[in-house]
DNA sequence: GCTTTACCTCAAGTTCACTTGAGGTCGTAG
DNA sequence: CTACGACCTCAAGTGAACTTGAGGTAAAGC
């Protein structure tokens, strides 16, 4: 138990990775991770999927969908050895998204101890409501990201 | 219709808002927003729900459930004149919210470029490890933030 | 007068990301 | 030998946040 193992059952990586075994499931069912089987049809993972579940839950408390992480993570091939540069390639879309969104965030925050309460009845006008009226373009987009800024039409007086 | 109305219809506040009419809808059964009805029984808005829907897409954005920005948005009730220090107060659990997204995103966007490729295999001492499984914790809380950090146990070697 | 448009209600459907449950297989511990 | 725990599959259920659809009203334009 103490010895270091280089495979781990679906429980250790459950264990490991804060998630359900039932999510880890989900997650290969949804071909995020892989493993192979032991001869009692066990699941086995090699230890690098590990980080594999971190970078998902990473990526999805930044609020990517599932369908992208998968798109990035199918950049890095399972059980190949992975170069820095793989990665930072792979992941780029990503650094751009988290640019924007801690600057949204810086914003938003900022704006929310100022102008949050102004009182400021000319919409238009109030330097909240346009910033977070381009923040409702993709509003939920914290779950559905497709990317497309999406230009909204409707602002005239 | 030029002439500045001093209240919306439900597609005129849809437009200005970018969202959908059943948005509005869901969202004034959900008890987000309100309205009185006119003679035809429709729906009609003060202009400030324009800015309530605007908070609704904003907080979202930022992962807060709608269950908690309703508690925010019930210390602001409908048709009051709020000032400044009112909203402070009601959004001040954001204020901690965004901080530590922004912190978090920080962390994972230099992570993200530094060492997701690193290729160090002892998980226990990856300096990306660590963080990105804290984050995992609270993982799709971008979706769900019950706010409790959760003590996770087993990071043993 | 008729049609179109904007609205209404209420029920049911959809997507995402999981979780739960039923029913079954191993391998080890007592 | 039996019990237990960890695993297996597959189908169905869950909750959040909407969307869609059916069926109906009311005022405005032609």
């Amino acid at each position: 138990m103490s010895a270091i193992a280089k495979d781990l059952s679906v429980g250790a990586m459950a264990a490991r990775a804060g998630v359900a075994v039932s999510t880890l499931h989900y997650y290969e069912a949804e071909g995020l991770i892989s493993s192979w089987r032991n001869s009692a049809n066990h699941r086995r993972y090699d230890r690098r999927e590990l980080r594999r579940v971190a970078i998902i839950r990473a990526a999805q408390s930044v609020g990517v969908p599932l369908s992208e992480i998968r798109i990035v993570l199918d950049a890095v091939p399972p059980n190949s050895v992975v170069t820095a540069a793989d990665w930072a390639r792979a992941a780029e879309p990503w650094a751009a998204r988290l640019d924007a969104q801690i600057e949204t965030l810086q914003r938003l925050r900022k704006q929310m101890a100022s102008c949050i309460g102004c009182g400021c009845l000319s919409l238009e006008t109030c330097p909240l409501y346009n910033p977070l009226d381009t923040l409702a373009a993709n509003g939920p987009g914290a779950r559905r990201w497709t990317g497309a800024p999406e230009e909204r039409s409707t602002l005239e007086g």
